[in-house]
DNA sequence: GTGAAAGCGCTAACAA
DNA sequence: TTGTTAGCGCTTTCAC
């Protein structure tokens, strides 16, 4: 069933083949496919039959090259692993499958050599826009972009003073938010098992928010609270294990995004401490599965799929294609479900004072 | 940061632009970019810095026009919210890379009329290569499969029989596997909670495995004991909820993938059954994420990004690029964790014998 | 080893 | 309303 070599280039049918049949001219053909409204209802009919009859499919690419536009958008994200971007990426797809554009995946891997390939490769073959992920990339991915002058959006984060079209949301903020929710708590120790953070803004910018949030409480993230692991179970297990394993463990971890927090709390249910009583436990992004978290995981929501569906009109606008109108930047709200109540033991007193401690030393 | 109309066509730096300043005709320019060996050295080095200099790309969809190839291959997948389509996907793009090949995704959503679409719109566009999901197909796709010449392959589900390219593995093989495994447990009274077959062959395939392998052993999946519903955690819980809502409920359940499967679970938790003691509950697909069911699942093992794997391997292979061996049909493998012990009291006897009846009666 | 010329299948002025 | 014509940017014989 898999024939080894390759067909030979397939008998086509041309548009100048209905054009014969129909009895007109090429441009008529042309015009009953493009703006059926400007011709003869009679003529229209006699193409629209030829046409059907000889099963003609238009040539996009001859199309292309005489009308220099493809209709195909090229996004490059990370990973088709990671729910999030599969999911945003399902939604940019319909978003652009709704106004007649085709949607190019390329995936890097958090590798930026492969985003200059892929947006190189884009950009060779004609794509009429670009979509990114994260506000950080090489200089050479910019200029591609510069130079070909190919419309993009960066998506899946935003900043107050992004310079350039993005979709998403404040990444830094939704990390001070989750941080702070900790801090009313009255956590003072508190330990982040982050994301690979290299090649990834919005890890980055997560734990950021996380540590300017200590640090407007008059609290820090120690360095050796802090870890960096891949978005996997095992990620968040092997880094609950490392933070567990400091001279004085923190009371409250926030994870890079719920999968690591899953890991962890499985980890911290192996080792028999409870959550939250004895230890608090933190997601990003809650996804469905989230909610299997034992106990449910408190986490910051992100709306996915509008993201990719945003970013699709965000795009299609700037083709001039949709007036729809779309929000550069997207709500985001903590989630409180029951991950993160106060160690035990938290008093008035000591959520005010200075010298509360991590209460577990094991 | 959106502007709202579109730009003009961009000024573009073309072969014959490379050519003038190389001192050189097109054809060598052109050669240059394809056949750099059939180049005099100082030639080749005189075309190279030209190109450079102007910062020259290659106009793919000119080239496209010419050569009759456009080096893209068209997926169109049912969805990217589910997490085996989404990996399988980021797999064929890997290896699709590889070989210098571009993807355009689409997603039908379980509607064959979107299929079709996508079909059309991607040979439309000269793709190379098309790949669809399942076995089942509407008519109308693959008469536009026939007689576009477009080479395809068909994914995630292969059987004995098979006609046509396929690379997965048997579904209905897949569903026997569990149901068996049941059975050699002592279950009689089995349910399922399946994916909407609707559209779905791979979906109504496990059941029809399930459904075989009951029948095989003398006994029969009662009608009332079946309820289609979506991949979801939702979908899980309703599904259960209307199995035990039975005169004689299920001893066993049989969810149609991982996220059904821990649904149930999450169900059965909360209304203090105890699984497996009680109820045995069994998943398909073997995500990451199915080690989190509590207990963990037992489930069939599909391995997702090998299927995307050799899926571009086999279409590769038709296209005469690449000499890769593949496997066509993928080893499946049922992996025991501990969501199905035998109910509650089953001893041998009963094993053997017919009088068998589900312990729990709520 | 290199160049000239003829398309690939379509669209878009411009004419009629 | 319809046809004629000239490309879009590249590849590819076929000469030289």
């Amino acid at each position: 069933m898999f024939p080894g070599r390759p067909r030979s280039r397939p008998a086509i049918i041309t548009l100048a083949n209905v054009a014969r049949k129909a009895g007109v001219s090429k441009a008529t053909v042309s015009r009953a496919l493009t703006r059926p409204d400007k011709l003869s209802k009679a003529t229209l009919e006699r193409v629209t039959r030829a046409s059907k009859q000889l099963g003609y499919v238009s040539h996009g690419v001859a199309r292309a090259l005489a009308t220099g536009t493809t209709h195909t958008i090229g996004a490059v994200i990370p990973t088709l692993e990671n729910a999030i971007y599969a999911v945003s990426t399902g939604s940019l797809e319909r978003r652009l499958d709704q106004a007649g554009y085709l949607l190019l995946v390329a995936c890097h891997e958090f590798n930026s050599q492969a985003e200059i390939r892929a947006v190189r490769a884009f950009i060779s073959r004609g794509v009429d826009g670009i979509v990114l992920v994260g506000l950080a990339h090489a200089p050479e991915t910019m200029q591609l972009l510069r130079e070909s002058r190919v419309p993009y959006v960066l998506t899946w984060s935003t900043r107050p003073q992004a310079r350039k079209p993005t979709v998403g949301f404040d990444n830094r903020y939704a990390g001070r938010l989750i941080a702070e929710h900790l801090i009313r708590l009255g956590h003072q120790r508190v330990g982040m098992i982050a994301g690979i953070t290299k090649g990834n803004d919005r890890a980055a910018d997560r734990l950021m928010g996380v540590r300017h949030a200590l640090a407007n409480a008059g609290l820090k993230l120690s360095p050796e609270l802090v870890v960096e692991r891949p978005y996997s179970l095992d990620g968040g297990t092997e880094g609950i294990a490392l933070l567990l394993s400091r001279h004085r463990p923190p009371t409250a971890i926030v994870c890079g995004n719920d999968i690591l927090a899953l890991g962890a709390l499985r980890e911290a249910h192996a080792r028999k401490i409870a959550v939250p009583r004895e230890l608090s436990i933190t997601g990003f992004d809650d996804m469905p599965i989230a909610e299997l978290g034992n106990p449910p995981l408190t986490t910051v929501h992100f709306p996915m799929a509008e993201i990719g569906w945003h970013t699709g009109t965000a795009l299609l606008r700037t083709l001039g294609k949709t007036e729809d109108a779309f929000e550069s930047e997207l709500p985001i709200r903590l989630v409180v479900r029951n991950s993160t109540a106060p160690p035990e033991g938290l008093s008035d007193f000591e959520f005010k004072g200075k010298a509360f401690s991590g209460r577990r030393q094991r």
